[in-house]
DNA sequence: TCCCCATGCGATAGATTGCCGCACCAGTTT
DNA sequence: AAACTGGTGCGGCAATCTATCGCATGGGGA
C-alpha cells in the first residue's frame, strides 16, 4: 500500500522541472512551520518562512513566490489578506490554505480569495504537495463519508476554543462543559 | 431580536429591483424542494424546479436562470456539472450549492466550479437568499456559536440518520460508530 | 424454507466524565 | 507588599457511558 511514496517520487520529478520553485510557508506555530518548511525543502522547493501576516506580506510584495502554504488565522490578521495580496502581485501563484479545524465558510472564502485548495490540519507534507501541484481541479471526489459524530464535535470545540482565544476556562463556560473534560479532550488529538 | 425579518424585507426590496428574477431549484427531495421553491417565490423570485440533473440541465441549456440553488448529490449525477454548464451559458449566474452534510473538499470543488457559496442543510430560505444576494465575498463571519458540543454532535447524528432513511444499522456504519451506542443515543432526547 | 439483514435489549469490562481539591502563576487592587 | 481574581495543569474517584458480545425476533428475497 505504499502509494504515498510513489506519489512523492512523481511529485519530486515534477518539482525539479518547475521554472520557479519558490514557496512561502506562513504559520505562527514555529515547530510546525519549521517542520513543514523542511519537509517541503527536501522535496525540492525553495522555501521562505513567515511567522505572521506582516512578515508574509513583506515577502509577498517583495518577491512574490510561485507557491504558498498559509495558515488561515494568526495573531496579527487573517491569512486571507495574504492570499489576496499574493494573487494581485502574481496571479499564477498557487496557494493552499491550512487551518487548525475545518470550517466550510472559511474554506469558501479562501477559495474565493484565490486559494487553490484548503486543507485542515493535521495535513502532512505529501498532502500539501499534492494540493499545490494538482494539475486541474479537484476530482469530484469520492462520495465522501458524513464524518464521524465525534469528529464533528471535535471540530466545533476547536472552533469555539479558537474563538475564545485559546482560553480553556472561557471555552468550557461557553460550551457549557466541564473545564476538566475540555482539558482532557484538547489534550488528545483529533478523532477520526 | 427580529433581525431575520428586517433582513428579509431588505432582501425583498433588492429582489424586486432585479432585472432578472429567474431562479432554478434542484433537489431530489420533493417536499424540501417544493418548500424551498415556494419560500423563494414568495420572496419575489420566479422559480423553476428540477428533481434531477437531467431536468436541470435542460433548463440550464434552454433558459439559463440568473440564480440557482442546487443540491450537490443526486441520484443521476452531481450538481457540480450543472454549475459548470450554467456558468458556461451564463457567466453572471449566481449559484449556491446545498448539501446534506458539509464537506470541505466538495465545498472547494463547488466554489471552483463557479458557485458563489456552499451551504449545508439545514439551511432555511433566508440563508439561501442571503447567499444568493451577497454583494461581495463572505466575511469569515464570526458565528459566536453558543451551541453545546454535544448538541452539535447530536444534530449531526440526526441528520445522517434522516439521510439513511431512519435505518439504525446503516447510520451506525456510515458514522462509524457502534450500533448499540447509536441506539442508546437515539433513544434519549436532545442534549441541551 | 434458508439466508441475510435490521432491530431491541441484557450483561459487562473498559473508557470517559463530573466534580473536588491543590499548587502555581500573572495581573490588579488595596 | 499582601490580598484578591481568574487562568492552567493535574491527581483521584465515583458515577456514567461506550464498545462489544450474544441472543431472540421479524421481514423480505432466492
Amino acid at each position: 500500500m505504499r502509494l504515498g511514496s510513489l506519489k512523492t517520487m512523481a511529485a519530486e520529478t515534477l518539482i525539479d522541472a518547475l521554472p520557479d520553485r519558490s514557496l512561502l510557508v506562513m504559520d505562527d506555530d514555529a515547530p510546525l512551520r519549521n517542520r513543514l518548511a523542511r519537509a517541503l525543502e527536501s522535496r525540492g522547493f525553495s522555501v521562505k518562512t513567515a511567522a505572521g501576516v506582516e512578515e508574509a506580506m513583506t515577502i509577498a510584495r517583495g518577491a512574490p513566490p510561485a507557491f504558498a502554504v498559509l495558515d488561515l488565522r494568526l495573531e496579527d490578521g487573517s491569512g486571507l489578506s495574504v492570499v489576496e495580496e499574493l494573487h494581485v502581485r502574481r496571479p499564477d501563484a498557487r496557494v493552499v490554505m491550512l487551518t487548525g479545524y475545518g470550517n466550510i465558510a472559511t474554506a469558501v472564502a479562501a477559495v474565493k480569495a484565490g486559494a487553490v485548495d484548503y486543507l485542515s490540519k493535521p495535513a502532512d507534507a505529501d498532502d500539501v504537495v499534492k494540493a499545490l501541484l494538482a494539475q486541474s481541479d479537484h476530482l469530484p471526489d469520492p462520495p465522501s463519508n458524513p464524518m464521524s459524530a465525534d469528529r464533528i464535535r471535535w471540530e466545533h470545540i476547536q472552533r469555539v476554543f479558537e474563538l475564545c482565544g485559546h482560553n480553556v476556562s472561557e471555552t468550557a463556560r461557553r460550551l457549557n462543559m466541564h473545564r476538566r473534560t475540555l482539558q482532557r479532550i484538547l489534550a488528545k488529538r483529533a478523532p477520526r
